[in-house]
This record gives structure tokens, C-alpha cells and sequence, in this order.
RNA sequence: GACGGGGUAGCCAAGUGGUAAGGCCGAGAUCUGCAAAAUCUCCGUUCGUGGGUUCGACUCCCGCCCCCGUCUCCA
């Protein structure tokens, strides 16, 4: 067994190897957000499909170090907190506390560092990246005070996203501004303040400014993880020219192969179209979870589509995952009824199980091994109903589907009910045996009261919330 | 214009040379005090389109149509 994974790099599938000699150790750098507002779907995309990416590489056997910045300041951070009259810091960290509560809601995996762009450490790493780039002439400080990266001194630059330079076609961005450049395609290192920037400003060699976005990262990854990394990850639309700039500037500095893998996740479309305020499709996590969706369901509807498709995000999608997952915690449940404190069967894992993760290994094909799940849950439901399901193969397949779990983290909320409900479903219960229906349905109703639902199955009363 | 990603049942979506996975919806059955849920079964002679190669193509080749994205600080 081995991973595959698409590399935007060289557009093939490669077996994944990272630099580790042991082959065990994985650096992962991941493009965070820029915490200027609520992050939206189609950014959570992203953060998922790199979870999935981290959850399975660990699933078989590698250890992986994973960083994800935080981008607390450029144009639309400095135009957030002038906006709202507080500084800087204080316009981020309502962002970033917000962000943190929800990549917990959409259960993905903490990375092992969050480092901020405006953490003193790392502006103290971009400025002495940027002293080395101007000791090697491939960047210039222009008459507006700022540093750009010539790119004329870096041939590859444009080899990942796989451009001609010359062929580019201008657009309105850039017809209009930045005419102190050198060459149009030249990126800035080093912003120049101005009046705009308000009190958002860091001292400098080359007088006050702020960095550019580009080298936060380039900064922030080869601080935490060293000069070269085994992946980087990120939208589709970072490939250019936010990640071809890392890896001009991280080459430069370093000598050496900025990342073995590139790895992109392409856009989230909603009901059909490109999500967009202005086009009243566009939602935050928060505003589903309003709407009232889990956090889970949104997982599995964000993670149910190959990372390379555009995925069209829909609400009855949204309806159509939280069936299938009450089909999946139903299944669970009756394993666990069957299994109770049996131990598990010591037989090899269920070949479901190998198949899903071979699935995985291919490039993370996440549809083919859902549908190797679904097959188990037929396959074992048929078992169960035929009454050939022993004790211990429940327990065994419950064991098997921990490790399915450990990559998908779709299993049922554990949810506390409270003693009260408890109480009455008891009640409850010792009415529906004495055939007391009028009784039965009044608890029932109490139970509905306290925002729970009772529903009477073979396995005894399942309790849910409403 | 350049460079990408797609078009498989009502919807979502695997497969990529050997005769169409899976999920949702829908239909039937089972279970059931009621309600709800759950379980099982069924549900495409066909893979945008026109040619070609082949014993055989959704899968390879050529042409055409349509959708989506990126093109200098959007995940």
C-alpha cells in the first residue's frame, strides 16, 4: 500500500514520499485565512479536504507536522479596523477566536502551529528575508519606498501554474496602479506605508510599511518547518501568483525545493453558480448552523466530493447527508445493542475496511470509499437481519469502523441528555408496558417540551434531539 | 487570447478497454399501540455529441457542442 497524491507541480499522480529518511515524518504547510470577516464555506472546503489529507496520511502511519497561518494583516484587515475605529489587533482576534470555534464545529484537526503574520517573530523573519533577497539583486526597492521581487531573476516563475508569462492577459487590476514596478508581473515584498495604513505600520531598513501577503508565508513555513516542506496545500486560486511568489522568494533565500508536493482543492460552487454576497448564495459556517445544520453534516457534505471537482453546495445536499448519517449512527447503534461488552472478534480487519482505505490512497478518492462504507453497512444490516451477525464480529466491525472514523470524524454528536428527559423516557417506558397509551403520549410530549424526541425502536427508546 | 477542471439516472457522484459502485429522492415489503424511525428489495440496455480504432469503449484517438474556473495579494 502506498499514498498517491495529484501534484499541481508536475499534474501527475506520484506516490507520496516525503524527505524523512525514515519515510515517516510529514511537513505540511496549509494557507490559513485572512481574518477579516466570518470564513465562509468554500474556505472550510479547503480546511477539510487538508484534514482529510492529514487524517488519512496518519491512518497509514506517518506522522504529520502541519502548520496553518493566519494572515492578520493587509488591505482588507487595515480596512476592517479602520472601519470599525479599533485597532488592529482587536479587529483580528474577534475573527480569529471565531475561526477556532469553528474549525471545532466542523471537527478538523488542530494543526500543530497557527503562527500570525504579526507575530514579532515572523515580521522579524520577512525583513531579513527581504535583506537577503536585495543582497542577491533579485528584488529592488522602488521610488514609493516599497520592495518588490523581480521575477525576471527567477525563470520558474510561472512553472507551477504552468503560465507564459508573456501570453498574460492584463487585466483591470493591474492597468491602473503599481506603475513604480519594474515589470508588471514584479510582486511587492515590502508595502511602503501610507496614510491609509493608519497606526498599522512595523519599522524597517527600508522605512515603515508592512509586508506583503506572499512572504508571510513563505516566512511563517520556513521558520516552523525548515527550508523544505513535503506538501503545501491550498485553494485553486492560490496557485497564482500567491504560491508561484512563495516559491520564488523561499528558493531564493534558501537554495533549496521549497515544497515536494503541491497539492490544490478546487472551488465550492453554491446552487450552481460562484458563491458571492452579491448574488444572496454566500454562507459562512454560522449562518448554516442558524439554519440549523450540524457541524457534522456540513463535514460530510464538504467532504463527500473529490477535492479536485468544483463542489456544488446545496441545502437539500445538506438534507440528502443528514439522511445518509442517520442511516450510518442507526447502523451503530444496533452493532453496539449486538456487541455490548463482548470483546471484539480477534479476526484481521473487515476487507470493507481495506477497501476504503485503498480508496483513500488514491489521490484521497473519498466517493469510492464512501461507497465501500455503504456496502458494509448493506452487507452487515443483512447479516444482522438474518440473525448471522455474532456478538463478537459486531464488536469487531465497531473497532474496525474507530479507525474509518478516525479519518471522516463523522460519528453521532454525544450529546448529554439531561437526567430530566431521562426520567420521563423511563417514565415512559414503564407506561408503554402496562399498555397505558394515554400515558405513554403525554410523556412523550413532555419529553418533545424539553427539545428532545423519543422514538421506540427494536433496540428500545432512541433519544434525539429536535 | 493563454492555462486548467467538468459534462455518467430527478439530484449528488465512483469507475476509465471486458460489458454501469455508492448516497439522496421515489416505489414496494418487513417491523409497528399510535407516531416516528429503521431494515430489506426495486429503480439507467446506458455514460454531452458525431466519427474512428478494437473481438469488445463510458473508458483510447480525432472533430464538435455546452458548463465552470484562473490570468498578478479570493480557499
Amino acid at each position: 500500500m502506498s499514498v498517491s497524491l495529484f501534484n499541481t507541480a508536475t499534474r501527475t499522480i506520484e506516490a507520496f514520499k516525503p524527505l524523512d529518511p525514515a519515510g515517516r515524518m510529514v511537513k505540511m504547510y496549509t494557507c490559513g485565512p485572512t481574518v477579516y470577516n466570518f470564513a465562509h464555506i468554500g474556505n472550510f472546503r479547503a480546511y477539510i479536504f487538508e484534514d482529510l489529507l492529514q487524517r488519512h496520511l496518519e491512518a497509514r502511519g506517518f506522522e504529520v507536522e502541519r502548520v496553518m497561518n493566519l494572515t492578520d494583516v493587509d488591505d482588507k484587515t487595515i480596512a476592517g479596523c479602520k472601519k470599525c475605529g479599533v485597532p488592529l489587533a482587536d479587529f483580528t482576534a474577534k475573527f480569529k477566536a471565531a475561526f477556532f470555534e469553528d474549525l471545532q464545529a466542523l471537527r478538523i484537526k488542530p494543526a500543530a502551529h497557527y503562527p500570525a503574520a504579526t507575530a514579532p517573530e515572523y515580521i522579524a523573519r520577512m525583513i531579513e528575508m527581504i535583506q537577503t533577497l536585495q543582497s542577491q539583486d533579485v528584488s529592488y526597492k522602488a521610488d514609493d519606498g516599497s520592495v518588490y521581487f523581480r521575477i525576471a531573476k527567477f525563470p520558474r516563475y510561472g512553472q507551477l501554474a504552468h503560465l507564459n508569462l508573456d501570453e498574460l492577459r492584463p487585466s483591470g487590476r493591474i492597468q491602473n496602479d503599481e506603475y513604480e514596478k519594474e515589470a508588471i508581473g514584479d510582486f511587492a515584498l515590502w508595502k511602503a506605508w501610507n496614510a491609509d495604513d493608519g497606526d498599522v505600520w512595523w519599522e524597517s531598513p527600508w522605512g515603515r510599511g508592512r509586508p506583503g501577503w506572499h512572504i508571510e508565508c513563505s516566512a511563517m513555513a520556513t521558520a516552523l518547518l525548515g527550508p523544505e516542506l513535503d506538501i503545501h496545500c491550498g485553494g485553486v486560486d492560490n496557485i497564482f501568483p500567491h504560491h508561484e511568489a512563495e516559491i520564488a522568494q523561499s528558493e531564493c533565500v534558501t537554495g533549496r525545493h521549497f515544497s515536494r508536493y503541491w497539492l490544490h482543492c478546487a472551488h465550492l460552487m453554491v446552487e450552481g453558480q460562484k458563491m458571492a454576497k452579491s448574488a444572496g448564495n454566500f454562507y459562512t459556517l454560522r449562518d448554516l448552523l442558524e439554519k440549523g445544520y450540524t457541524g457534522r453534516e456540513i463535514r460530510y457534505v464538504l467532504l463527500s466530493v473529490h477535492y479536485r471537482l468544483p463542489l456544488n453546495f446545496t441545502l437539500s445536499g445538506l438534507d440528502a447527508a443528514r439522511t445518509a448519517l442517520v442511516r450510518i449512527d442507526a447502523w451503530l447503534e444496533r452493532l453496539g445493542a449486538l456487541a455490548g461488552t463482548v470483546p471484539a472478534a480477534e479476526t484481521a480487519a473487515e476487507p470493507a475496511m481495506s477497501r476504503f482505505l485503498e480508496a483513500l490512497d488514491e489521490d484521497l478518492n473519498i466517493s469510492g470509499a464512501l461507497g465501500q462504507l455503504f456496502d458494509w453497512i448493506r452487507d452487515s444490516n443483512r447479516a444482522m437481519d438474518a440473525g448471522q451477525l455474532t456478538p463478537a464480529a459486531a464488536a469487531r466491525t465497531l473497532a474496525d469502523f474507530a479507525v474509518l472514523n478516525s479519518i471522516l470524524e463523522i460519528d453521532a454528536d454525544k450529546a448529554s441528555i439531561p437526567d430530566a428527559v431521562l426520567g420521563l423516557v423511563q417514565e415512559r417506558q414503564a407506561a408503554r408496558e402496562g399498555k397505558d397509551w394515554g400515558r405513554s403520549d403525554q410523556l412523550r410530549d413532555a419529553v418533545a417540551a424539553l427539545g428532545w424526541q423519543v422514538k421506540d425502536t427494536k433496540q428500545g427508546p432512541q433519544i434525539t434531539r429536535i
